[in-house]
DNA sequence: AAAGTTGCGTCAATGGTGTTGACATAAGGG
DNA sequence: CCCTTATGTCAACACCATTGACGCAACTTT
């Protein structure tokens, strides 16, 4: 049953019944690419065996569980967003443009972002990419444990906005509209006498529907500059 | 079949088979008592519908469907948490605590919160919450349409560190722990040649376990204050 | 080259999930 | 007291993840 438990040398390739030979890389690869296409829903293991042209019940020869390939996708997605980032210059710039790739990245892969933003995937793009994020705060002066409660800090924050942008991106249309919808629409019709405060800022509510991602980053790393300075 | 389509005045209450009254309030209570009480699994309109002594489908006469239902749940949780809330010192004390209200609701439903976080319940409680929000910022000096977007990044800061720490205590136990230890474990034995920062940092590295909201909410706060002033 | 292991793809089955349509019954208004 | 109809129940559908038994075929060994 388990995975990962046969040594690669000792790997039988044998091909499935439509001809296709199964490799970890390659249900990555079609897990990837079948929760980009069609929707939220389209990631079972099922779909997944039907996409590659084989038995449901053979992923579980190359992963324990669901859990453990959603983490070998995350992780994929980790070395895509991070690939070829090296900074080189000033360390506030470094951590501004690896934010951009963590939440682009996840941004692209909405379903997969929702499930697997805040697991630790203990697999070596993860490991690059925290190698490079400690290693812009030890740039930025601060000593060994400011530095890693501040990456922590940092990353949390990138990966949770990423999470909630993604969550909801990844709604079903109708609800997505429901809940973008709100703010122009259901917050508009509220008594000025029972919430004054949002009838003061009435006009400019439509504003909570758009992400604050980028608000929030430059404000983060502005209170890092300042304490780093 | 939809919820809340029939007016509540011309409710017409029929005991279930074993005698219990069903009412939208008693069936949020039972599921977030469910949720809480047992695992993460537990909230299911099978397992809902047995701890209220009613047939399952019985739910859909009270809830469009679980997404309804969820958001019915979530609304409460605001409600609990902000109770009694009405901020009247320091403006930056203010948000503090919300932040601190919001995060510490979330965290004792983190089933609940895994799921809800990034929604808009579009419901009383978090109307009041959103009310209370602005109204703080608009009282450190922002213009509207700051205010608003100064909120919008707050509170998603708040929930998506909310999101992140509930998703994490509401994973299976083995793989919250897998997860815990990675830093104290997996991370710890990798080659310092490939990954100087992190040997440099190896002992502060388990810092990474805990949760990194507080670290995070300071320095957003302290972001907020300087452009205030 | 034949025999023996054993990896792994397939099949069938289990027990879970949300949701729906038909139905019967009792509640409450006239 | 009847009539309308809200609503709890039942049965069924279409999914889901996971597992154990099975047998073929791809390697290893002799």
């Amino acid at each position: 049953m388990a995975a990962g438990r046969v040594p690669v040398e000792r790997r039988r390739r044998r091909p499935t019944k439509t001809g296709t030979v199964l490799t970890e890389e390659l249900i990555v690869d079609c897990a990837l690419r079948l929760a980009g296409e069609h929707g939220a829903e389209a990631l079972s293991v099922r779909r997944l065996g039907a996409a590659l042209g084989c038995d449901p019940s053979a992923l579980y020869r190359y992963f324990h569980d669901t859990d453990d390939l959603l983490l070998a996708v995350a992780d994929r997605i980790i070395g895509e967003t991070m690939g070829g980032f090296a900074p080189a210059g000033d360390w506030l710039a470094g951590l501004r443009e690896m934010a951009h790739r963590v939440y682009g990245g996840y941004s692209r892969h909405p379903k997969i972002a929702a499930l697997a933003a805040y697991r630790v995937t203990r697999r070596p793009h993860e490991f690059r990419a925290v190698e490079i994020g400690i290693g812009l705060m030890l740039r930025g002066g601060f000593d060994k444990a400011t530095a890693v409660r501040h990456y922590a800090a940092f990353i949390d924050t990138v990966l949770g906005h990423a999470a909630l942008d993604a969550a909801h991106a990844a709604l079903a249309p109708e609800r997505r509209g429901a809940d973008t919808r709100a703010w122009a629409e259901a917050y508009q019709g509220l008594s000025a006498d029972e919430f004054p405060q949002l009838a003061e800022v009435r006009r400019e509510l439509p504003l909570m529907a758009v992400s604050s991602f980028e608000t929030a980053l430059e404000l983060f790393l502005s209170a890092l500059e300042v304490r780093a300075g």
